[in-house]
DNA sequence: CCCCAGGTCCCGC
DNA sequence: GCGGGACATGGG
């Protein structure tokens, strides 16, 4: 492939706009004045995505060979119908989000970053998440063009007070990402060796850092490795499956964990990102099951 | 003033 | 192993 600052790819069923809001990730600027365009910076790349019907483009600021990473980080090979067709079959709800959000797709983001964002994520809206990354950004990030810089790496963040961290408003979370960075920069964690191991292990091995629990775990697996069976269980969900699934009575968080286990396979991750995504755009948990 | 946010940690049982 | 409360900060 010739050298070149833009490209096109065909594309037949993406969301872009789906994708990019529906909280795996915190950077995407939707640019003002243009249609479906978006802004952020990929491993370390300034980078515009402008989404038709048909096609997404994008575009660096300098001219690049080879795409595969952009393939990658959108997953652009991948077959959405063989996921749709793996989501049971006989789940009138997850047919509804499916009809509602066709085309969103599971990013494959990078894990450090992934990891970052999602500690600063506990018990805040995806808005205020969305802030404090842009203010790590701004504050720790290599400059990359106007306006925009890079993630800071973890070696940077390392090298951070407690304090310089709380500045960018997130509070407690500063000691989990601090301590989080700090152990993945001596070495006392390696974020690649989770690619070659089954979901269990990682799951067990990235809680080990501080401020991870099982939801942010399940985030980080999911968003950035791209473990199928990953299923955080947050707020949302936690609604959304009881007032669907259990209208009667909540289930325990065991009995809970086993249907999800169960009834989601072999795709959990999917189905979490499409009842995620349906529920808070659609609003309204209460309408939709008086509809059924 | 209250409650909640893509939770986790820490403490008692 | 499990149930509760604390935790920073911002918004409704």
């Amino acid at each position: 492939m010739a050298a070149a600052a833009t490209v096109t790819f065909e594309v037949p069923d993406y969301d872009l706009a789906a994708t990019l809001t529906s909280g795996q990730a915190f950077r995407w600027r939707e640019v003002d004045g243009h249609e479906n365009t978006w802004e952020n910076v990929l491993t370390g790349r300034w980078v515009r995505l402008q989404s038709n019907s048909q096609t997404i483009t994008a575009r660096v600021a300098r001219p690049i060979g080879n795409w595969q990473w952009l393939r990658d980080y959108l997953q652009l090979d991948l077959d959405l119908q063989t996921i749709y067709d793996g989501f049971p079959a006989d789940d009138p709800h997850l047919a509804a989000a499916r009809g509602t959000c066709h085309g969103l797709r599971l990013l494959k983001q990078d894990p450090w970053e992934t990891l970052a964002g999602f500690i600063c994520s506990s018990n805040k809206q995806i808005v205020q998440i969305e802030q404090i990354i842009g203010e790590v950004c701004d504050r720790f990030g290599e400059p990359v063009r106007d306006n925009w810089k890079s993630f800071p790496t973890a070696d940077r963040i390392a090298t951070c007070t407690e304090a310089e961290l709380r500045a960018c408003r997130m509070g407690y979370r500063a000691k989990y990402l601090l301590g989080s960075a700090q152990m993945i920069t001596r070495g006392e964690l390696n974020l690649e060796s989770l690619r070659a191991m089954p979901y269990d292990e990682a799951c067990t091995e990235i809680q080990r850092l501080p401020g991870i629990g099982p939801k942010v775990a399940d985030c980080i697996l999911l968003f950035a490795y791209g473990f199928p069976e990953a299923f955080p269980v947050d707020t949302w969900i936690i609604k959304a499956l009881h007032q669907l699934y259990f209208p009667r009575r909540a289930p325990k968080p065991k009995r809970l964990q086993a249907f999800i286990k169960k009834h989601f396979a072999p795709h959990h991750g999917y189905a979490q990102q499409y009842l995620f995504h349906h529920v808070r755009t659609q609003g309204g948990l209460l309408e939709e099951t008086s509809e059924e």
